[in-house]
DNA sequence: GCTGCGGATGTAATCGATTTCTTGGGGGCT
DNA sequence: AGCCCCCAAGAAATCGATTACATCCGCAGC
């Protein structure tokens, strides 16, 4: 693979030219032409990695997802990593499979790639790793979940029109016992939820009382589905269920299906995240919407402010409540 | 951050120890420790850029592949990249959205990068850029869909198995007018399934007409959709419907149920890669399921050969047809 | 006691770019 | 005509590691 040095010779110019005319600096006319013809000629590209070494900039960012398997990060990753190259950075993706040991792995091997900033969805509560990457001074974004302790901005939603228009839509419709599946303990952004649930709630009168709050092993189907029979099994069972993440919703439908309910007949159903498959349910699920790719484009943007050593605050998006069928009376448009 | 100079110094030694040191060479037990001690306290961590250049590998691959919102290429990735770590690699992930040029560009960046390997799942048909990848030396591993005139070792499932069980499943359960839902035109990998299946009915004297063979115009919920409107349409309307892609799948629920008819009882499904979700819908879908996380496997100690010097033939593994409850009569087991 | 060998370590070249410093020549101003 | 300034372009330093080669030491063999 041909390199600087080939295309000055062939150029007849020094590699310092070569380089000024790839970087648009000075060189004249005739001299920057037979350079361009040069590097065309041998189909020249600069090694990005010599370069890094020199600038100290690697033009690559680093991402560490909580889970990639989960739908609505995968779709995060997917909007992050567009625009990152659309910006001419490259992204490295890890996955920490919501283990916070394979997280704080996964950014010790970025950090020593020499990437230029990090986002991180984190996994678990805080983190050693995650303090040490800021006192290094790599540029940080926490994504979707912020971390207490973590001196970096965060770039998240936040639900509370959704969930006031959540309650009004069930107050409206009926349902009086809602009940709510929420994320291990510990997790800030499904308490949060949770809270802001419970205000939205207490406006039209409604309670939410302990034990109609589900809180789940893990994030996952399984997790859902058992955490939605000790619900049904309620002496005064629920009317309504949320889920604070989309594949806990889908082991609660497993489990109204299991015992021969309907949604939303029997139980309303009401899922955060809006991945695509929920509106290919039976019956499509009333979702709370996260504006993900927003999310994603603007954990990049904010990371980049960073990297460029301008001052960047955190930001909030709204979620966006969407109402399908799952809570009864299909929407009037 | 601390160097291998820095270390060098504070251990009392020259930075040739150092590096020998660290890469297990040579040195004796006393000026080891010295050496070891120094690299405690500063923290130091080698800097792997630099180490790049002069060895000309960087550990890292890339994967570009061709839909990353796909669940069954999310979890591909993810199978992939968690190979990939284990023996010691990064991970670069590309998506091209099924979009050949997007492809090509992002191809392009990883080999500026200098990945020490490729995978790729191709979108579309040809391209000239892999051939330019095997031409330049790069070692490279076709992943799922293999692409013809490119000469390197591909990666993928193969459905005769599956696909002969799915044909005496569908003719036990009395199906005669099955229907296949196959991806736009000319991708090898749909036209193979599709033949497979053929040859397989036709052991149970079923035929496949071409009236009940659609090509959807893209890999989509509303190309699955738009193709099974019109398979219902037919004068005689298939009573088992075949989809080639799980996205495609989707589509075809959703007319089905559109339509008020009931899976198994008016018409089979059957879905092509058995991603999670298909486990939660209404019914549960009878599946064939590709080995996802082998495959991923296979695709790093492929390349991993390839990089290491060694010749590496294809892999083909077997697929596993799911019976789940959407051809009717549910398993006895 | 000299030669030679090998093990531990230091010196310096190297990877391929960017960038600072230097040089030389041309043009404008007085 | 002389001076200065500026600009194009080359020479060489630099980034931080690895590694070929050189050096120095002690010890064994004759």
């Amino acid at each position: 693979m041909a390199n600087i040095k080939d295309v000055a010779e062939r150029a007849g110019v020094s590699v310092a030219t070569v380089s000024r005319v790839l970087n648009g600096r000075s060189p004249v006319a005739e001299t920057r032409e037979r350079v361009l013809a040069a590097v065309e000629e041998l189909g020249y590209r600069p090694n990005v990695v010599a370069r890094a070494l020199r600038t100290a900039r690697t033009r690559t960012l680093g991402l560490v997802i909580s889970d990639l398997r989960n739908p609505f990060f995968t779709e995060l990753a997917d909007a992050v990593e567009q625009e990152a190259r659309r910006l001419g950075y490259s992204l490295i993706i890890g996955n920490a499979g919501e283990s916070p040991e394979q997280q704080d792995d996964y950014i010790r091997t970025l950090l020593d790639r020499r990437i230029d900033g990090l986002m991180v969805s984190s996994a678990g509560t805080g983190s050693a790793m995650l303090r040490e990457v800021v006192a290094a001074g790599t540029p940080l974004v926490l994504l979707d979940r912020s971390v207490p302790g973590v001196a970096a901005p965060c770039v998240r939603a936040e639900g509370r029109a959704a969930l006031t228009g959540l309650a009004a839509h069930l107050a409206a419709l009926g349902r009086r016992r809602p009940a709510v599946i929420v994320a291990p303990a510990g997790t800030p952004i499904g308490d949060e939820r949770l809270e802001l649930f419970r205000a939205a709630l207490l406006a039209h009168g409604i309670a939410l009382p302990p034990e109609r709050i589900g809180s789940s092993p893990d994030l996952s189907p399984s997790g859902g589905r058992q955490v939605t029979r000790d619900l049904l099994d309620l002496a005064e069972p629920p009317d309504a269920v949320l889920a604070t993440d989309n594949l806990m919703a889908l082991g609660a439908l497993d489990e109204v299906r299991a015992r021969g309910l309907r949604v939303p007949d029997d139980l309303a159903l009401v899922v955060f995240d809006d991945v695509p498959w929920f509106a290919h349910t039976d019956p499509p699920l009333t979702a709370i919407a996260q504006p993900t790719r927003e999310l994603g484009r603007a954990a990049v943007h904010t990371l980049l402010e960073r990297i460029e050593g301008r001052p960047a605050g955190s930001v909030l998006l709204p979620a966006r409540l969407v109402v399908r069928r799952s809570c009864g009376e299909p929407p009037t448009h």
